[in-house]
DNA sequence: AGCACGCCGACT
DNA sequence: GTCGGCGTGCTC
């Protein structure tokens, strides 16, 4: 028997192993084994089918063992895995590498150890290198390769190891690394059986003279149950004993020498098992809801994908929460798609009071060990539950899945950029709900342009939500033109004199407001006004951001980051200035404007390590500040009711990107910020968008919220100009470390597509930014007709591929693709 | 991806 | 001479 096996690289194709005869019955379809592959490593590989051919032309490693005795991914989750590879041109590999949790995943790694009895004064010759590097090893007794290299500051370490391994001075082999600890808890057991009176009775005439150890063993009979006859005795845990009885630590080792306690440790899930779970309570639909949901459920039995196009404030949430019971009821489980910014606790207590248990949340700052967790849990149940996660929640293993929600479909951040897979979490739950037979619901303020085509072209169900849910009416939204107000001296450094105004006229009235801006640091642009010299990344072709705080110019791209230079490093004079406006130095300004008021920023600096993004949000909710100054992440999904004025520093940044959907995410984002204002009924709330281009027809669209006007002027281009949704678009990324290489690699590519796509083929280009992390970059954007077979141009392009792959600049160069670019 | 092998230029 | 750099091919 023979087993074809997935491996966690990025590698287009499965291995055949063999199976020893004493592991065939252990070995299933979508179980765990472990394997090596290469002269040395080892694996943890996926099943994905068994066979009796040989493989042809090589003779088959052995499985060294098989991990599981149940597989560990559920149907169709594999099949899923298999079209997302397909789709997205990658390697089953690494969509199996994305999902599965590396604590699931052991690897081996190579290790270096020092052999005992050997003598550094002995005959034997060492460099003066190996000698560097052993005593190290010595010291250290077992190390691995790289641990060398970053320690000793060194490279090559491979071949200096193999030196000593010659000598005989060190050895090396593989250890597997388990990454995954299961969470244990401590429990005090009775070193007695039930029945057994005699025993009790000896323990307390042992404690007689102890009050503390009387009262502890008194608990601990209460804690676990022991008098209930006819019950099962209760885990006791230590802490819970102690606490209750204020036992010390003295008392309780005291009662473990007697023998009468013993300490257990014991590994525990980090979830509660459910056995009392009540019906969820769930909050009452007003009439307009109640319209939306029963239309959304008329799509629903017509079988069609639905959007719910609901105005920012409409109350979608509610609908979802009435749709998820129902599904829950029927026993199977749901799917609830966030953008990663919106997972705040906001949502999640609101769903929490909800569903209770039945609610499992996903997101990127869990840890592996959590990850591993929430994967066995789903695996060990199909019972009803919630899954309310971000973009790789799609990627779990789903029992039955009855309904996927994707809320803020059009945001960006469902799509992943890097490493591969490439996916659109958004269109990957379409296919994961239609591989389980489930209804999918997309919602949002503003739908991206691809997903309302569908809509309007009756592909998907549309149901629309237009008035805000609390009664409250859209906010007021005034434009104002920035060069204006330079003009007449009415600007006071990024402050118009409406924004300022208005902000004051709130904060005296005791409300709040958000200040937005789309760029982060102190201030973006840094030149020397004698020479004209800007700092440009090391690393990157960008210029550098100033960070006041740090006193320091950095890379946002990379992270490299320099101190400010004093003098000019061109021209050594004293000529360094700064201009423009980041998040920080708007905080500054606004806090010496309207001093004795509380200014908070939030945007990625201030919110680096894990609670500080919900610190500033509680904050922020509970009145401790009055202005909260951010990057987009205070435009998404936050319901402030004191909030009555937003104001947008500079549209301009967000109107000029140069790229298709550039209008779409300008809209998107402006909506979405305004969206904040005045979310409750007393007030209607303003915004004030500051911007140089007060006649762009995106901003009176957001003026007039009126996204089907954006919509079809929008759609109008798309069609004039053969961008999505009338065509497909792939782009490729050439990446080279040689600034030349790269540039004739991508010529190559080019030519090549071209005799197979004609003018279908645009660029190569440099992309807006060529270079990243050393790399140098080019692009080449290939645009396919809607209705064109997309598995034959995948395979076209994948033949273009072979066919120069020999070219030595292609073959030295990183070729990778993103399919449905966003 | 990770690793070994082998070619080549550049230093003790 | 060897050291260390990097390109090339292979992994069931």
């Amino acid at each position: 028997m023979f087993a074809d096996i997935i491996l966690p690289l990025p590698l287009y194709s499965t291995f055949t192993y063999f199976i020893p005869e004493e592991l065939q019955h252990e070995v299933s379809i979508g179980s765990r084994v472990l394997v090596q592959f290469g002269r040395k490593k080892f694996y943890t590989g996926l099943v994905d089918a068994t066979t009796l051919t040989p493989p042809a032309n090589v003779d088959p490693k052995p499985i060294m063992a098989v991990m599981d005795s149940e597989p560990i991914v559920r149907y169709p989750q594999v099949k899923l895995w298999k079209w997302i590879a397909e789709y997205y041109l990658c390697s089953i590999g690494e969509v199996y590498k994305a999902a599965v949790p590396s604590g699931l995943k052991p690897e081996s790694e190579t290790y270096v150890s020092f052999i005992d009895g050997w003598d550094l004064d002995s005959d034997q010759k060492l460099s003066d290198k190996e000698a560097v590097v052993l005593l190290f090893i010595q010291e250290k007794k077992r190390v691995r390769n790289s641990d060398i290299e970053k320690e000793l500051n060194m490279s090559g370490a491979a071949r200096i190891v193999s030196g000593l391994l010659e000598k005989g001075c060190v050895e090396i082999g593989e250890k597997m690394v388990e990454r995954y600890r299961p969470k244990k808890k401590t429990f005090v057991e009775l070193n007695c059986d039930r029945e057994d009176n005699d025993t009790l009775h000896k323990f307390f005439d042992n404690v007689a003279r102890s009050r503390q150890q009387e009262k502890t063993l008194i608990a601990w009979l209460d804690l676990s149950g022991w008098m209930r006859h006819g019950e099962e005795l209760q885990d006791v845990e230590r802490d819970v004993l102690m606490k209750t009885t204020g036992t010390t630590p003295g008392v309780m080792a005291g009662m473990v020498s007697k023998g009468i306690f013993r300490i257990v440790k014991k590994k525990i899930n980090r979830f509660n098992s459910f056995t009392h779970l009540s019906d969820p309570v769930l909050p009452a639909l007003s009439p307009a809801q109640k319209l939306a949901y029963d239309e959304i459920l008329e799509g629903f039995r017509n079988g069609k994908v639905t959007l719910l196009h609901g105005v920012t404030g409409s109350g979608k949430t509610e609908i979802y929460s009435h749709l998820i019971a129902d599904v829950l009821k029927g026993g199977s489980q749901v799917l609830f798609l966030v953008p990663e910014i919106s997972l705040t606790t906001q949502l999640t207590d609101r769903l929490r009071k909800i569903f209770n248990e039945r609610l499992i949340v996903y997101h990127s700052k869990f840890s592996d060990n959590e990850r591993v967790d929430i994967w066995k849990r789903m695996l060990s149940t199909s019972e009803p539950l919630v899954i309310l996660g971000v973009r790789s929640s799609v990627l779990l293993p789903f029992a039955k899945l009855g309904l996927v929600i994707v809320d803020e479909e059009h945001e960006s951040s469902y799509k992943q950029y890097d490493p591969a897979p490439r996916y659109n979490a958004r269109d990957v739950a379409m296919v994961l709900a239609s591989m389980h037979g489930a209804r999918t619901l997309l919602g949002s303020a503003t739908p991206s342009i691809e997903t309302y085509y569908k809509a309007q072209e009756g592909k998907f169900h549309l149901v629309s939500l237009s008035e805000r849910f609390s009664g409250a009416n859209l906010p007021y939204v005034e434009i104002v033109d920035m060069k204006e107000q330079r003009k007449k001296k009415e600007a006071r450094g990024m402050l118009s004199r409406p924004l300022a105004s208005k902000l004051r006229e709130s904060l005296e009235k005791g409300k709040q407001a958000i200040v937005f801006q789309n760029r982060r640091g102190f201030a973006p642009v840094v030149v020397c006004k004698e020479c004209g010299w800007t700092p440009k990344c090391v690393n990157c072709d960008v210029s550098m951001i100033y960070h006041k705080n740090r006193n320091e110019l950095r890379c946002h791209y990379c992270g490299f980051s320099r101190e400010l230079p004093k003098l000019c490093p061109a021209c050594g004079q004293n000529g360094i200035e700064v201009f423009g406006y980041g998040t920080e130095r708007i905080a500054e300004e606004l806090h010496e404007v309207f001093d004795g008021y509380r200014v908070a920023r939030m945007d990625l600096d201030t919110t680096r390590n894990k609670d500080s993004y919900q610190e500033i949000i509680e904050e922020f909710a509970n009145h401790k500040t009055d202005i909260l100054v951010g990057t987009q992440m205070v435009s998404k999904g936050l319901d402030f009711g004191e909030v009555n004025v937003v104001g947008v520093v500079n549209a301009d940044t967000v109107l000029n990107f140069p790229d298709f959907r550039s209008n779409e995410r300008a809209f998107n984002m402006l909506e979405q910020v305004a969206g904040r204002a005045g979310r409750r009924k007393e007030e209607q709330g303003t915004v004030i968008i500051q911007t140089s281009q007060p006649s762009n027809p995106v901003l009176h669209d957001i003026v007039s919220h009126d996204y089907q006007n954006f919509y079809n002027r929008e759609i109008q281009e798309r069609r004039n100009f053969a961008y999505p949704p009338f065509t497909k678009v792939i782009n490729i990324y050439i990446k080279s470390k040689d600034a030349r290489d790269v540039d004739v690699a991508a010529a190559i590519f080019a030519r090549k597509l071209r005799e197979v796509f004609g003018s279908r083929v645009m660029g190569p280009e440099k992309p807006y930014v060529s270079r990243v992390a050393l790399w140098y970059i080019q692009s080449i954007m290939l645009k396919i007709e809607a209705t064109a077979s997309m598995k034959k141009v995948k395979d076209l392009l994948r033949s273009v591929y072979a066919s120069i792959a020999h070219e030595p600049t292609i073959r030295t160069a990183q070729v990778y693709y993103d399919v449905d670019p966003v």
